[in-house]
DNA sequence: ACGCCCTATT
């Protein structure tokens, strides 16, 4: 119906309007207009001019008024504010909603509750809505369902404090909360990352009496572990287990993740008997878990045994699994593996996902065949897998390391085209790439330029800053990012104190080079092969072998694996001063050790042969 | 609800 149409019939049905008729008057009128005509409704001008908050009460609690007409009047105001003089208040939302929640019209309410937090011009504490939630005499059932609701609504809305007012409105007055709504709080004030906070609510929940579930107690476990507090998350389920919590296998999970990316074995094994004592079996994520907790140091054979069997044990293999043990038969090389249990998993009708040909395609690149990444990148999105960010940078850095700048480039453009953002990894990908190729100065400005470009420079970002520096000799700038990147909330890690102590024993500045890793000590990061090789190969080029020796021992002691790069650097040192017997015997050390050794070592060990010893 | 893909050092 148009508004003038309306205009007429209600002009037609009630002639005699005024506007001095009585607001009970003017609500009877607007209430019978809204039944007869089968609501549209357009209003007359003397009807709107004396709408107010007291007139809209009457119609919207009117109780012979269809919660439809309600409705449509309640639209037709927020549709048409800028010809009424009235704009619906706080009082007009709350008997609106209160309607609703009595009609059912669950979804509907929720969507004028949201406006009551979201709108400023309706904003009021918890008190004010209390009162007039009271004033329409709603039954308690009802009152509880709006309180619980707008809780939930505030929670959305991360608007966590005027959550907590309702909260403890509800405790005060007795107004039983679901577990449930606190979820909803739980979850979101966990996503915006105050675990704080979320553990607080849920002492509050504990003290409340709100039925606790495991669901809940996960989640805050999840909260303090992913922020690095295992402890304090495992005496959070110890005490909830006194309260009579049991624990499921997704708290366990979460622990042994936990302990796991600590590289805590002692905190994972006693989650696994714990589980074990308890009856709570392992599902395909534990064993996700523990794959990746066996392959990242190193153990890729038991791995595939626990692969094996989680298959015994009848537990279905998913696309998770298969993807996190292809990922590490990558990652060591080997891509027959992978490549098979690829074929695995499509013949067990799993389909593969982006992370699976991520996985692949940077097994690929790292084997250098860039021509099989082509393919691999056309097949995926055949298949409607679309690139992601992840993959694009991980296609650019084997470009990069096979030198073909062209394509590498290309890569870049193609990351505009597709309307993604270079992240942080695009940035430091493309700065180490121009490294190897020596263009230094490209690397460094790209470098300089993230910040302006929004993208915050991470330590990756500051140590190959700081490694180019070190390969120019200049000390003073390298130390100065070291130094400045603490201030920029970046920790150097031990490949940042590599690439010092590198640079240091390089330039013959072992006492230096030495500080530094005392240093890296001191904070808790221990010297790994790199360090060893590093300090080694400084060693031995300034004729210390005596240090090197000792260096190469206490390496053995602290159970750092030897390289290939440790064995040639310290047998061409012992060849040099004419330590050919040692040099033999660190020789068939290494090929004891299933190492490969390369052309230099053979020319060293000849040297050696007919070098004077010193 | 938990678990899968990318970057830097010898």
């Amino acid at each position: 119906m148009s508004t003038q149409r309306f205009f007429k019939t209600v002009k037609e049905v009630f002639p005699s309007i005024h506007s001095s008729k009585s607001n009970r008057e003017i609500a009877e009128t607007i209430s019978k207009a809204l039944m007869n005509s089968g609501l549209h409704l357009q209003t007359t001008t003397s009807l709107l001019s004396n709408l107010n908050s007291h007139i809209t009460h009457l119609i919207l609690s009117n109780a012979h008024l269809p919660t439809q007409s309600c409705l449509h009047f309640f639209n037709f105001l927020q549709r048409n504010h800028a010809l009424t003089s009235y704009n619906p208040d706080l009082r007009a939302y709350i008997t609106l909603i209160c309607r609703l929640y009595k009609a059912q019209k669950f979804a509907v309410a929720k969507k004028f509750l949201n406006c009551i937090a979201t709108h400023d011009d309706l904003r009021c504490p918890v008190l004010g809505i209390a009162s007039l939630v009271e004033d329409d005499g709603n039954e308690a059932k009802i009152v509880a369902k709006l309180f619980d609701m707008l809780f939930r609504v505030y929670a959305d809305n991360k608007m966590f404090e005027e959550a907590l007012e309702v909260f403890d409105y509800m405790r005060n007055n007795g107004i039983e909360i679901d577990d449930r709504s606190c979820m909803v709080y739980l979850l979101a004030i966990k996503r915006v990352g105050n675990v704080e906070a979320c553990l607080e609510f849920f002492r509050q929940m504990v003290e409340s009496g709100v039925g606790i579930t495991v669901y809940s107690m996960t989640t805050v476990i999840d909260g303090l572990c992913k922020r690095g507090e295992v402890e304090r998350g495992r005496e959070l389920m110890d005490e909830m287990v006194g309260k009579g919590i049991k624990p499921n296998v997704f708290t366990y999970n979460t622990l042994i993740d936990a302990y796991s990316r600590r590289l805590d074995s002692g905190g994972v094994n006693e989650m696994l008997s714990l589980m074990e004592k308890e009856g709570v079996a392992g599902n395909v994520a534990t064993y996700t878990l523990l794959i990746d907790g066996l392959s990242s140091s190193g153990k890729i054979k038991e791995a595939e045994r626990l692969f094996g069997e989680m298959c015994k044990k009848g537990i279905e293999a998913d696309v998770y699994v298969y993807t996190s043990i292809i990922s590490w038969n990558c990652r060591s090389g080997n891509m027959k593996r992978a490549f098979a249990l690829f074929d695995e998993l499509t013949e067990r009708g799993l389909i593969p996902n982006a992370h699976t040909y991520g996985a692949l395609i940077n097994g690929v690149c790292k084997a250098g065949q860039m021509e099989a990444v082509e393919i691999l990148v056309n097949e995926m999105q055949t298949k409607g897998i679309d690139l992601n960010l992840v993959i694009l940078n991980t296609v650019m850095d084997g470009y990069f390391k096979r030198g073909m700048i062209d394509e590498a480039l290309r890569m870049q453009i193609l990351m505009e085209k597709k309307g993604f953002k270079a992240d942080v990894f695009s940035y430091n990908t493309i700065a180490s790439g121009l490294c190897q190729l020596n263009r230094h100065e490209e690397a460094k400005r790209l470098l300089f330029m993230m910040p302006e470009r929004g993208v915050a420079p991470n330590t990756v970002s500051f140590t190959t800053l700081i490694d180019i520096y070190c390969k120019e000799g200049n000390f003073v700038e390298a130390k100065r990012v070291f130094r400045g990147m603490e201030k920029k909330g970046e920790r150097p890690n031990t490949v940042t104190y590599n690439a010092l102590i590198d640079g240091y024993s390089k330039k013959g500045k072992l006492k230096e080079a030495h500080k530094l890793r005392d240093e890296m000590e001191d904070r808790g990061m221990m010297p790994d092969v790199y360090t060893y090789t590093t300090l080694i190969h400084g060693e031995c080029v300034f004729g210390k072998l005596d240090e090197a020796l000792k260096l190469f021992k206490e390496l053995h002691q602290k159970k750092v694996v030897p390289t290939v790069v440790t064995y040639t650097a310290i047998i061409s040192g012992l060849s040099k001063e004419g330590r050919s017997d040692e040099a033999f015997t660190l020789y068939d050390e290494m090929i004891e050790a299933g190492l490969t050794p390369d052309d230099t070592v053979y020319s060293s060990l000849a040297c050696s042969l007919h070098t004077e010893r010193s």
